[in-house]
RNA sequence: GGCCCCGUUGUGUAGCGGCCUAGCACGCCGCCCUCUCAAGGCGGUAGCGCGGGUUCGAAUCCCGUCGGGGCUACCA
């Protein structure tokens, strides 16, 4: 680890001990996670490790219709296989629980009574259409949007009339009339003016609580101290700075506002637009079948606004928990790019140690049908010695398939179409039959296999190499990009490879 | 429409007033290596949105402008 100048972290701790520091990653159990989510993930994680804090993962799942208990599985599992701990939470327990939304109802109904009874908060009989027409006059007069306050201050006569009515009433936050200002970890001063912030709505007219309410009722109840996310969130910051301040009077919480800090949005790679889950490549779960390893993915991911280094791109978990630093974090929009995420888990896989390396493909051969789920110490023993012949030719171990597959097809051993169309055709007979002789009766290793086909082939039929060797890594391997030829020949045994040499040679003859 | 954020090569970034005739990585192109494909090596392509200031000096500071994005729900 090089040695790196000590920080001034007090701008960032604001006087807490940095193992005080606690922060979040609150998904909604969708049942899909996007990057851009784990991005989020990824940087509340670094920060919680890098100052010895503590990451709490709470499941906000009040959306009921959207919410299902396999969903929550997914998630739970999806960050497990990107190693991205937490410390509190769902399995993991803690002080500050439920962790769950949907069981800390009582929890925000009794907080919501609170807020009414000290006036922080009031009920709101508007209704959607007369909402909708007030919006669309002062849109139209160029003037703010916002919820007017209508219902501020209604007398007992008006209440009882919209009851009798029918009408069932939202609570809305009493926002405070002064401007609001926070000082952004990642872009600074930031500050809304007051006629841009109307009261908003904490609880629905059927009683559901609403994200503006519980999310930071719960940061306060669990005592986050920094709230990292992304950058949509930045324009709903004041009304939660204001229920916190509202909270904090009543005395709920303990009474600090948590320092914010707004990341970049991660762009879908086509347009321009904030990643959307039904964008290819938005989903973890393509990377997961593709085979990329979850440290070449959060490599590539910490790239998206944060940087180790000038001159460097590829780095360790460990190295990124060392160096991270909010403060660094870039403000402007990022683009997924899939090449460079390729590039970078493919770096990450040349750095795993080959048994490790061999222990990845398994599963993608298992699936593929090449490997038993139990493959034999032979078989491992094939795998192991080929480590060293793709591990340098793969982005990803799902790749692992067609490059090492004919070592392990036996009889359902099958030639690519396009490979036997474009390779093993013309003279190719010629190539095949004198390397069938040139073979025979040589030593079974990769430097004698060489020295005959070249004495053969190259010197004796004068052909380019190119030409001489294609038919032949068709032949035995059924593709035109194989792993190096001699090398696989030599894994592969004489016997095999002596054999799709042959009949490879009657399919040309056909 | 309103509010907020952002603006360095195609993409991600480094840069925090002179070290910048702007560095690195991915991509792309070419060459080398070479049994295919990679990996590796070498070289190339391409950028400070624009206009004003401030300053001896600006990619870096200020203002404006244009452009992009986000939010604008009784979703999260």
């Amino acid at each position: 680890m090089t040695e790196r100048p000590a920080r001034d972290d007090s701008g960032v701790l604001g006087g807490l001990a940095p193992a005080d520091v606690r922060v979040r990653f609150p998904p909604s159990p969708t049942g899909l996670l996007t990057v851009g989510n784990i991005r989020s993930a990824l940087f509340n994680w670094a920060f919680a490790r890098h100052y010895g804090g503590t990451l709490v993962l709470r499941i906000e799942d009040t959306d009921q219709a959207r919410n299902t208990p396999e969903a929550l599985d997914y998630t739970l599992d999806a960050l497990r296989w990107l190693g991205l701990t937490w410390d509190e939470g769902p399995e993991a327990g803690g002080d500050h629980g439920p962790y769950l939304q949907s069981e800390r109802m009582q929890i925000y109904a009794d907080i919501v009574g609170k807020l009414m009874v000290t006036g922080k908060a009031y009920h709101c009989y508007c209704s959607q259409e007369e909402l909708d027409d007030r919006r669309e006059t002062a849109r139209s007069a160029g003037q703010p949007s916002g919820y007017d306050g209508h219902c501020r201050a209604l007398t007992a006569e008006q209440v009882k009339a919209f009851l009798d009515e029918g009408r069932r009433p939202v609570v809305r936050l009493r926002m405070p009339d002064r401007p609001i200002v926070f000082d952004d970890l990642v872009r600074g001063e930031i500050t809304f003016l007051p006629e841009n912030l109307g009261d908003y709505v904490l609880v629905r007219a059927n009683g559901y609580p609403l994200y503006p309410l519980v999310n930071p009722v719960d940061d306060a109840l669990m005592n986050i101290t920094h709230v990292l996310r992304g950058e949509d969130l930045l324009s709903s910051t004041p009304r939660q700075i204001a229920l916190y301040e509202a909270l904090a009077e009543i005395g709920i919480g303990s009474g600090r506002t948590p320092r914010f800090g707004h990341l970049p949005m991660v762009m879908g790679p086509e347009g321009n637009k904030k990643l959307s889950k039904r964008d290819a490549g938005a989903g973890l779960d393509e990377y997961r079948t593709q085979g990329f390893l979850p440290e070449g993915l959060l490599n590539y991911l910490a790239l998206l606004g944060w940087s180790i280094a000038d001159d460097r791109d590829v780095f360790t978990l460990a190295e990124m928990i060392a160096a991270f630093d909010i403060r660094k974090v870039n403000s402007n929009a990022a683009r997924f790019d899939q090449k460079k995420c390729e590039a970078i888990n493919a770096a990450h896989m040349r750095m795993l140690p080959q048994d490790e390396f061999a222990a990845r493909t398994v599963p993608f051969l298992v699936a593929a049908g090449y490997l038993p789920a139990v493959p034999s110490d032979e078989q491992l023993a094939v795998l192991r010695a080929a480590v060293p012949l793709v591990q340098e030719r793969m982005d990803a171990f799902a790749e692992s398939v067609e490059l090492l597959g004919f070592l392990f097809a036996g009889d359902h051993f099958v030639i690519e179409p396009d490979a036997a169309a474009k390779v093993l055709a013309g003279d190719a007979g010629t190539v095949l039959e004198a390397s069938a002789r040139a073979l025979e009766g040589v030593e079974w290793t990769t430097a004698a296999i060489e020295a005959a086909l070249r004495a053969s082939l190259v010197d004796g039929l004068g052909l380019k190499p190119k030409k001489a060797f294609g038919p032949v890594r068709v032949a035995v391997s059924g593709r035109r990009v194989s792993p190096p030829l001699f090398e696989s020949m030599e894994l592969l045994g004489r016997e095999t490879s002596l054999r799709r040499i042959e009949q490879a040679l009657v399919k040309v003859e056909h």
